[in-house]
RNA sequence: CGGGGUGUAGUGUAACGGCUAACAUUCCUGUUUUGGGAACAGGCGACUCCGGGUUCGAAUCCCGGCGCCCCGACCA
């Protein structure tokens, strides 16, 4: 894509009403806009790298079985009757509305109990079991607080995967094949490094539940984590029973704050007894479907990235979710550059490399590395006078400090490109 | 929902109760530039969040509302 057509334009001031790193720079680099308190919209960037997170999870939950599917926003109000979820006293983050007709409707909080009640129309028997169905909707929760950017908001996609099994033991072994998606999830994000398996409270569905919780200054809850076995309790659950049964000593635990980044929950038979999810054994006997539910926020997932790996410069995508691979800046006016940079762009586009091509005539040198510095795609390509003078191309990582300068076919071959 | 802060061109800031609300940036015109947000000249852009009040006079003081940020509580 070439960055005088982009729509978008840089900042050099941090807007002031943003504290956090996540919305700051995701904000000045045209990442996202701010709509209202805990509203944002995704820009061509933005969206660019959020598609890219969806993919990842998408191929994740499709490798352990995963259907996908997307359910309506709006719910009625006798869905969650059954589980009593309708009740404000029960859940108090209800966007509710109402038909022309009065009759009353909600913007879907979550999807549990919508998600049973459709699938009573498909299971009927053990031998429809196990299915594993998922969906990335939008989630409108009415938080009294909206904070730290696009980590805590009103309106956000989640990638939520309900399980669908005919007992306990079927439940746990997918539950702990979604531990390793979920691993390999945040690892191909880049976040891997940072993010922990985390023992936390069930919350209302059952006694307990994992969370995968990154490090980071900007998450609000505290864990504690063990170092050498990669795992993590929450502080909500942090007692010496619970310690005990996972065979973890007090003394090796290591206080953390962490942003949750994604959860898996059994659910039991909580909404299949509430809503009448049953189905036929094969002794013909009738039993309710052992149900499991996994959530990510692609879009908390982007602010963690930014909160996690920025530096003063601006953002630093890992490749396998940054907009774009490289970012070719064209120096100058001069018109063997602009040849040059122009041909280079085409032959990277038919390779199927993905390029942001700064091809702004009238922009300064330094505007162009501050803005690349800023936007933080991994490869930097600069073509100028200089440049070419010294025999073609400098390359530099957005990590590194200074490039070098190559000829094509070491380019292609740093890139990792068959010429 | 408790507590604290804040609201002025698109953006970031300034302005003692008193002249035509200032500066920077963005944007537009032109010239010159092109390896770290370059230079010069000219120009556009504001019902100072909304509604009341005090005052000869309010961006500024007071009351109410709304928005936004932060701390806490909450968080399916």
């Amino acid at each position: 894509m070439k960055q005088s057509q982009l729509f978008t334009k840089t900042k050099k001031e941090s807007p002031a009403d943003e504290i956090s790193l996540n919305a700051e720079l995701l904000i000045r680099a045209g990442f996202i806009n701010k709509e209202m308190a805990g509203v944002y919209s995704y820009l061509p960037l933005g969206l660019r790298v959020l598609k890219n997170i969806e993919n990842i999870i998408r191929e994740e939950m499709n490798a352990i079985g995963g259907q996908e599917i997307i359910l309506s926003s709006l719910q009625e109000k006798s869905t969650w009757e059954p589980t009593n979820q309708w009740d404000d006293s029960q859940v108090d983050v209800w966007f509710k509305t109402k038909l022309k007709n009065d009759t009353e409707l909600g913007l879907a909080v979550t999807h549990e109990a919508a998600i049973t009640k459709m699938m009573k129309g498909f299971i009927n028997s053990y031998r429809d079991l196990p299915k594993f169905v998922y969906q990335f909707q939008t989630k409108f929760r009415n938080e009294v607080r909206a904070k730290s950017g696009i980590m805590r908001v009103r309106e956000f996609v989640m990638k939520d995967l309900y399980s669908f099994c005919k007992d306990e033991e079927e439940h746990n072994a997918f539950y702990e094949r979604s531990k390793e998606a979920y691993k390999n999830i945040f690892k191909r994000i880049g976040i891997g490094h940072l993010t922990y398996i985390t023992f936390a409270s069930g919350g209302m569905f059952s006694k307990f539940s994992h969370e995968f919780q990154t490090i980071t200054g900007a998450g609000e809850d505290i864990i504690y984590v063990d170092e050498n076995k990669g795992i993590a309790v929450n502080k909500e659950v942090y007692n010496d029973e619970v310690l005990t049964s996972l065979g973890l000593k007090k003394e090796d635990m290591v206080e953390n704050k962490a942003v949750e980044v994604g959860n898996i929950f059994t659910l039991s038979t909580r909404f299949s007894d509430a809503l009448g999810l049953k189905f036929k054994t094969e002794e013909g006997d009738e039993k309710s479907v052992f149900m499991g539910s996994y959530g990510i926020g692609p879009g908390r997932l982007m602010g963690t990235v930014v909160e996690v790996l920025s530096d003063s410069k601006g953002i630093i995508w890992p490749e396998n979710i940054a907009p774009f691979k490289v970012h070719l800046l064209m120096l100058g006016g001069d018109e063997n550059v602009k040849i040059e940079a122009s041909k280079l762009y085409e032959e990277l586009n038919a390779k199927n490399i993905e390029v942001l091509f700064d091809d702004r005539v009238d922009v300064n040198a330094g505007e162009k590395f501050a803005d690349s510095d800023l936007i933080g795609i991994p490869y930097r390509i600069v073509v100028s006078k200089r440049s070419l003078a010294d025999g073609g191309f400098e390359i530099k990582k957005r990590i590194e400090d200074t490039g070098k300068i190559v000829n094509i076919d070491e380019l292609f071959e740093f890139l990792g490109i068959q010429k």
